[in-house]
DNA sequence: TTGTAAATGAGAATCACTTGCAATTATAGC
DNA sequence: GCTATAATTGCAAGTGATTCTCATTTACAA
């Protein structure tokens, strides 16, 4: 077995390894996508068959708070999960097929920073995610 | 009575005009704060006593498909309501305080733009929003 | 004044997520 | 390895926000 970083992170701090953190953990490495956590159940219960929604639900706000992975807004009435990316971005996701872009736009760090300074600021949280429609989905409708 | 700008635009699109619409016209309108739905419900049954709280929903639902009013994120899990302003606007909330600081970072618009053009994308929403301390809310603190 | 479709109120339903609690289980110490 | 113990889990019930159903009321065109 290779020593995923999630686990030895999660590890170090304490927590224990149990099998339905593991699986949890490996869908969430494994799928570059942005999983909600249906999804990440209905995957996690290929390996750990008697995991339930709510340890999943557990296991990603342990996640989340210790910084391992983000969890987004994109559009629907839940939450999405990712692992924390190398480098930040931001999302577009599309209404007509659902597929989601990811971006990134350094001015709005820069406007984020200025903002900050200006006002005395300390920001802890930054929610900025796009709906709209794609290339494909507008060719096929008007314009 | 003075015709309020909301009440035209409704009657305008064919939509009838009753007194509970009205009254949550009017607590939009005069407020100039980001209420919630149940807020406005609490200011609206106070010139409306029989008015619902579905009612509420339904209007809102009903202006914000029109454009006369925007709902926003401010870090809550419920929405908040606001005529659209004429000059557009992001939020931040104080998670000490509860003050929402709002502002215009004009690098903001630019860079949506400039991402909707070069991947081609038709923009239809964007969620912009942050949280974090004030600064009398920083002070109270350490820093 | 009336007919008719739109709107409302009350409460049930839904959806995403959280929580209480008894049963499991990881793991530190022997 | 075996144990004690506290962390974790599964399940079901609970929440909070929002939506829906449906019988009743009401706006307003004619
Ligand atoms: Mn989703
Ligand atoms: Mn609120
Ligand atoms: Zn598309
Ligand atoms: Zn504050």
């Amino acid at each position: 077995m290779k020593p995923s970083p999630l686990i030895t992170a999660l590890q170090a701090s304490g927590h224990r390894i149990t099998r339905q953190r593991r699986v949890v953990l490996e869908v969430l490495e494994e799928s570059q996508e942005h999983l909600d956590a249906e999804s990440l159940y209905q995957k996690a219960r290929q390996r750990a068959p008697r995991i339930s929604l709510a340890t999943v639900y557990r296991t990603v706000a342990v996640l989340k708070q210790m910084g391992l992975i983000a969890e987004y807004s994109l559009g629907e009435e839940h939450g999405h999960f990712e692992t924390v990316p190398e480098t930040p971005h931001y999302h577009f996701t599309c209404i007509g097929c659902g597929q989601v872009v990811e971006f990134d736009t350094p001015q709005v760090a820069v406007a984020i920073q200025e903002l900050a300074e200006r006002e005395g600021l300390e920001i802890c949280t930054v929610q900025f995610s796009l709906t709209g429609y794609c290339a494909c989905c507008r060719a096929g409708r008007g314009r």
